[in-house]
DNA sequence: ATAGTAATGTTATAATATAACAAATAAAGA
DNA sequence: TCTTTATTTGTTATATTATAACATTACTAT
């Protein structure tokens, strides 16, 4: 390792604030749509995007109740569910695992590029992909409905780092 | 629906054969890696070529069961594992199920093109999306090793049965 | 033959996810 | 406002997927 830890403050010092605007961004949205982004789902999204890596529901259920909580995992399975309907996570089918989406609102097909050293997760939203697949996919009649695109390597942090 | 039931032979009236060719390519496979295709593997490799779709490691364990044997959980995931190592077979995380690898030894970057409606996976390998995948990467500094591509949807068949 | 390695058997348990129903809370109409 | 209805949350139990740990068996190579 040079100078900074993998997983350090240094890497991304203003977490705080951006989780800040993105709750900011998911009320907005939720209003928009008449939908409630209660407490206890806010509180799930934040804690997501607290996270430099993808969390479990589990490890999001023990961030809950290390507040004092006494929440079970059906709470959070659904808070879950209702985040990742309204496009404000995504999970992660490789690591079983959940992470904020970089553009809620969006209808979009995403790609993920997972550092399987630090666990920091890109999302892209490559229109080259997309075609590259729709070509394939129309070659063998094949109607596109859901991609899941989960990219594991090293970022260039890590690579860096060696 | 049309003429044909999903799912039926009609769609894949050879599978037989084709499943004794595939478990004769795994043997040359091995043989030439000094891997051991033992009696169980070969069978849990049989199995998951027997079904049109993905199983998962508990289905694949009910089929050996169901002739009578008291196999346990680990025994399967152990040959999954093997199986998996060789490039026999991938994992559809997308689906937490197994399913054959259509061309073994190849260590290839696949994609998987899944009908949500008859199960049915494609594999291909497309240059293109792999270019693609590449092209972003290397924008973002990152390092492929290991993408997960899995694309659900539906297929000609079932797409056109509507 | 036998020592070493690889594979399988066996029991228990971890980790992830959902079903089903009860209670509380918010929203919408009278 | 009241009250009815729909939504959300609480709670218990259980299903599903996966692995740890250690015993036993069966191959491999001297």
């Amino acid at each position: 390792m040079t100078s900074k830890d993998k997983n350090s403050p240094g890497r991304d010092h203003d977490r705080g604030a951006r989780v800040e605007s993105v709750l900011e961004q998911a009320e907005t949205l939720c209003r928009e749509r008449g939908a409630r982004l209660t407490p206890l789902r806010r509180r799930v999204l934040e804690i997501i995007w607290e996270n430099h890596a993808p969390l479990g529901a589990y490890d999001v259920l023990q961030r809950m109740n290390a507040e004092g909580g006494r929440n079970a995992p059906p709470t959070v399975y659904r808070a879950l569910d209702f985040l990742l309907k309204h496009g404000l996570i995504h999970r992660i089918e490789s690591q079983k695992a959940f992470v904020g989406c970089a553009t809620p609102g969006n209808a979009h097909k995403a790609q993920f590029f997972i550092c399987r050293d630090c666990g920091t997760v890109a999302e892209t939203h490559s229109v080259e992909i997309g075609e590259a697949i729709e070509a394939s996919a129309t070659r063998a009649g094949f109607l596109v409905e859901t991609p899941v695109m989960e990219i594991s390597g090293r970022c260039k942090e890590c690579h860096d780092d060696e």
